[in-house]
DNA sequence: TGAACCATTACGGGGCGTAACCGTTA
DNA sequence: GTAACGGTTACGCCCCGTAATGGTTC
């Protein structure tokens, strides 16, 4: 039976060591404007930034990710915008299924090397 | 190891049973105008139907399917048309790679069933 | 005060058909 | 002659930003 699980999908990170970033930091890193961003975050439900007292968004690294990806689903293989949303969930399940695969051939893996004491037993 | 091949992925086909359609016919069977059949002709390499010596389209069976899997993915899930494109390619090779991963798992069960076999017998 | 943030709106380009037109075949 | 096919073109809708404007915070 499966016992941990994974949050980060060996995706490359560049090193956003901080815990916020304002848009402009993000427009930055990421490559696209501020406008952009934006609009994105009114049709995007994945998007969605705290704000400060001020009405200041902040963004975590993994709200980073998120854009980043859109911005691959989008730009560069031409998805439109609710397709890219349905992509990401549609990626995440199959990411989570295939976990689960791995996790039963572990469970076989150490099923058959039980197997192989119990046999390496008998003979001796 | 893997012997035998599958080429119709259990889609729901109606009752294609003649060997070649003309557009008419195809944009009755899909539900759309034949417009919109000519101008995807002009956007989509997979889509080039024969045609006949006074240059009239007859469309095989097979090219309805991949008519009517891209109709779902252009009109319900909201791609783009060379988004569709390349997730038709990208969804072929995926459903190969599945059928490869069925294949190793036979394989590991018959010998598994091998195995349960010499067991048998040496019990016995 | 200038730089960076906010919201809102109006405009523009591109993708995707499609209506319109005319010519040809059965 | 009319119905179904062919090609071409011009128009229109909608999606996706984006530029512009004006206001607030640091």
């Amino acid at each position: 039976m499966p016992q941990k699980r994974r949050d980060n999908h060996n995706i490359q990170m560049q090193e956003l060591d901080k815990k916020y970033y304002k848009i402009g930091d993000v427009a930055l890193i990421v490559g696209i404007p501020e406008s952009t961003l934006r609009y994105w975050e009114t049709q995007f439900t994945i998007i969605r930034p705290k704000r400060n007292a001020k009405n200041i968004r902040f963004y975590t690294p993994n709200d980073i990710e998120m854009i980043r990806k859109i911005h691959y689903l989008v730009k560069e293989k031409g998805l439109k915008l609710d397709a890219a949303q349905a992509q990401l969930r549609a990626n995440r399940d199959g990411v989570d299924k295939r976990f689960e695969v791995v996790d039963r051939l572990k469970d076989i893996k150490a099923q058959l090397q039980q197997l192989q004491q119990a046999l390496d037993n008998l003979s001796t």
